[in-house]
DNA sequence: TCGTGCCTTTACCAATTGGTAAAAAACATG
DNA sequence: CATGTTTTTTACCAATTGGTAAAGGCACGA
């Protein structure tokens, strides 16, 4: 009886597969991060990756594969702030946290959330099923987790989805469209600071639920 | 003496020609927003508008050309609503309304969005002397103007520029994250009747003034 | 009926696209 | 160093890209 697949699939790669498998993806987020799937060339990820295009097609199955699994590899890790939203902690803690490292992930890596946000506006057709499956069920578990802190009073009451989805746009806002909030909110530095004070303060507002007393030292 | 530029340009276009640039523009929304400009093809735009190439580029110096076009067409009736932000109202009424009509606009018009979208996360090349004139103008008039109000006690203390921000990246994210939005939330009547109602929450929760009397009938 | 001006099509083009075949070079290992 | 393996390059493709030239159609007034 052939199982079908073959043993777990240990990549066991060459230090110089290691090397150059990265700089293609790097180089390969650059590109998608700015042009989206169709207007990314390979040419241009060869070039910005230091390789030729047949050698990159020697590490890669094609355009479509470097995507899919840059797709694939960063969507855990952009996902694990939510993931770690903990059902043990003080609601109103956990979900300011959330928010906070939400924010700072943006700020830290907008290729990432460019890449994304691309796919996404695009339809995500190269990431429809990771949608639906993985994503839905973390978004569903922790709209659930959040519906009962809002059942116990522990939050204002709230709807769980649509409040995830602010999160994500107010957040991810100041990476996706960073060309605009530079060109309106010119100074770098004081506009980051002011966007933390300014997020932190939108959601506490919601968040906080009524007779909530404040500790002060 | 030649004042350089020509007289003030009345397009003057016979009816068909309305019609066939009309058709045009429309089919190129659909591409620009759906694949961003370099992955959008005049053969797509042709097909879809129901004309051969050659025909289209009688009608339009270009590609570029019709990029430009939808976008100069475009921005000031996206803008619209908040150039009508109203000086001379309520404050928290105002900026309430603004809020609502920017969702019921993103709703209406996820096209339009996803357009600006894709030209502001691609690093805005074809828009950035606009964002810089234009839109800093109204950006930064309205910024002063929520200055005003917030120094006068109208409503609560806020970075207007953050604000704006916000309510921008909440509003659009309907329309430009719809794919996700469709996939995490899929009854659609009832998720567009629950972000109304979280977006109102959560921004009159932020911007009304501490000790504001809610007037009951 | 004949122009005349507007619109549309046909037939192209050079450049770029994603991708391949196969030789050549570099590397590892005995 | 000899040998087999991994990596890289060279030389190509067929298809698609944005764009052009020029001939054809078509409506409409004289």
């Amino acid at each position: 009886m052939d199982d079908g697949k073959p043993p777990p699939e240990t990549p066991k790669r060459s230090r110089i597969q290691k090397r150059n498998r990265k700089r293609i993806l790097d180089a390969a987020l650059n590109v998608f991060s700015q042009h989206g799937y169709r207007g990314a060339t390979l040419d241009q990820i060869a070039t910005e990756a230091g390789l030729s295009k047949p050698n990159i097609l020697y590490y890669f199955d094609g355009k479509e594969a470097i995507h899919v699994d840059l797709l694939n590899t960063l969507m855990a890790e952009w996902l694990a702030p939510l993931q770690e939203m903990d059902p043990e902690g003080e609601p109103l803690d956990e979900l300011m946290r959330y928010i906070s490292r939400k924010l700072a992930m943006s700020h830290a890596y907008p290729r990432e959330s460019r890449l994304f946000a691309n796919e996404i506006i695009q339809g995500a057709p190269r990431m429809g099923p990771h949608l639906a499956s993985g994503l839905k069920t973390l978004f569903d578990e922790k709209c659930a987790l959040i519906a009962t802190w809002v059942h116990h009073g522990k939050l204002a009451p709230v709807d769980p989805g649509h409040l995830i989805f602010s999160i994500w746009a107010v957040t991810q806002h100041y990476a996706d469209f960073e060309a605009q909030v530079e060109v309106l909110m010119p100074r770098k530095t004081e506009a980051r600071a002011g966007a933390e004070a300014h997020v932190e303060t939108l959601f506490r507002k919601l968040l906080t639920p009524p007779g909530y007393s404040v500790r002060t030292a």
